[in-house]
DNA sequence: TTGATGTATTCTGTATACGGAATACATGAA
DNA sequence: TTCATGTATTCCGTATACAGAATACATCAA
């Protein structure tokens, strides 16, 4: 019985609990677009040295989450601003991981790969059911699905790091206003495809799902930074009551 | 006159140096694979503190350049180890840049594009004379172009990452033995269709091309790893005077 | 009042110090 | 000898301390 045991999982260090706690806080909002962090409060707030920080800003800054906050002139020094959401970034990202989804299909495909149905049962309801954070979720781990079926691991880490980014922009979507229309007719079809193994079917099918996403997506953003009722604000005030987490 | 004055560029920070450093040093293959780094070591090399190649070396695992060191049964507290060139990774990186590079190749291609054609001839003398260094060197420049040429700038920083891990493959393939075929024409013919603006037959191009190159080096890299002379050792100690770099 | 200059503050990045975890080695029993 | 246990060493991750760069503010002349 000892092979039974589970070996424990060595703890995360504190980079990475960090890393996903900004991730999440952008993610869902709490960090909205704009606001300056500096290392030293975020220090303070989560309750570890300015080391693990530094090192978490870092990465979020290679993967475009933050960028440094502009001073003057040079860039430096001024800390860290959440990353805007733009309509041309998103459509940009949306590009990369749809070329990333078509691959993973078309790969996925080829090994006539099952997904499974659970996936999209779980996604139906939670779209019938308008709950935001169980969509999310669900889109997370279709995809995810998709990337592991492909049978080539490295398509998981890059396109789940842009995929993490339209997440927040979908949700920052679905928060303000309308719910987006029910894709998983289209993922249906995308399992089904990829399980009798026709690739190119498969292909298309997630070349024009990426697409009708990302434009209904873009189109969203655009009109919400329009006619938004408040100018969304260039730097947020740090002590600003609503950026306050709990 | 004073407007004419050029701004210096920020000091890059030393994390950045360590890490550029370190690239070029497994890239060039003075860092062979299974290579046993540890910070220490490495700092005292580079002439810094433990603490900026604790960040590189961070970030150098995300991209998949080292890996923890493998333990007894965790996998922490023994360094890092230079990551190995094994055809299957490199196929997937392969693939993944394939699928960008197509992407880029299309967006070209709808803008009708004008790659420089000094990029080519650079590509072709070097190709002609043998030269490894620039024949690398310019493989980098085109593709570079191309991705700058597809308006998405998110692209050339997703596809940089996985170009410089087959870069590091090319290069020790080109070290060892022979000298890849020409691919200058099809890069050629690729600049050609993307400024007729002719999408698909660009697309085409680019695949075929990647899929081409990626057959041709796995396979090297395979005969590579089958009759090598010496049996790629494990692990490399760091006092091997081979894995000096000057 | 307006503009320039000197000082104080803020914030970052790096170096050093410290504690903990895993391995390697030595010691001793069967 | 062989195996288990205790100790020493190695090495990492984190915290603290320090130095440098940029901004903000105050002071002073015109």
């Amino acid at each position: 019985m000892l092979q039974d045991l589970i070996p424990i999982d060595s703890p995360s260090d504190r980079v990475e609990q960090v890393y996903r706690r900004l991730i999440d806080a952008i993610g869902d909002g709490s960090m909205p677009p704009g606001m300056r962090l500096t290392q030293e409060e975020l220090a303070t707030r989560l309750c570890v040295s300015r080391q693990p920080v530094l090192q978490a800003l870092r990465q979020l800054k290679v993967e475009g989450w933050v960028h440094d906050a502009p001073g003057q002139h040079g860039q430096k020094g001024r800390g860290v601003v959440v990353a805007p959401l733009d309509a041309e970034t998103i459509g940009h990202v949306y590009a990369i991981r749809g070329a990333l989804d078509e691959l993973a299909a078309g790969l996925a495909a080829e090994r006539r790969a099952n997904l499974d149905p659970e996936l999209i049962v779980q996604g139906r309801t939670a779209s019938t059911r308008g709950e935001v954070a169980a969509l999310l979720a669900a889109d997370l781990a279709f995809h995810q699905a998709l990337y592991r079926a492909s049978g080539n691991p490295l398509i998981e880490a890059s396109a789940m790091l842009h995929g993490a980014h339209i997440r927040r922009a979908m949700g920052e979507v679905l928060r303000r206003s309308t719910r987006l229309v029910a894709v998983w007719d289209e993922h249906a079809a995308m399992a089904h495809a990829i399980a009798q193994g026709d690739v190119v079917r498969a292909r298309q099918l997630v070349h024009d799902h990426t697409q009708q996403a990302r434009n209904q997506l873009v189109q969203y953003l655009n009109v919400a930074a329009t006619h938004s009722t408040e100018p969304s604000p260039k730097i947020i005030d740090k002590n600003d009551p609503g950026a306050q987490q709990h």
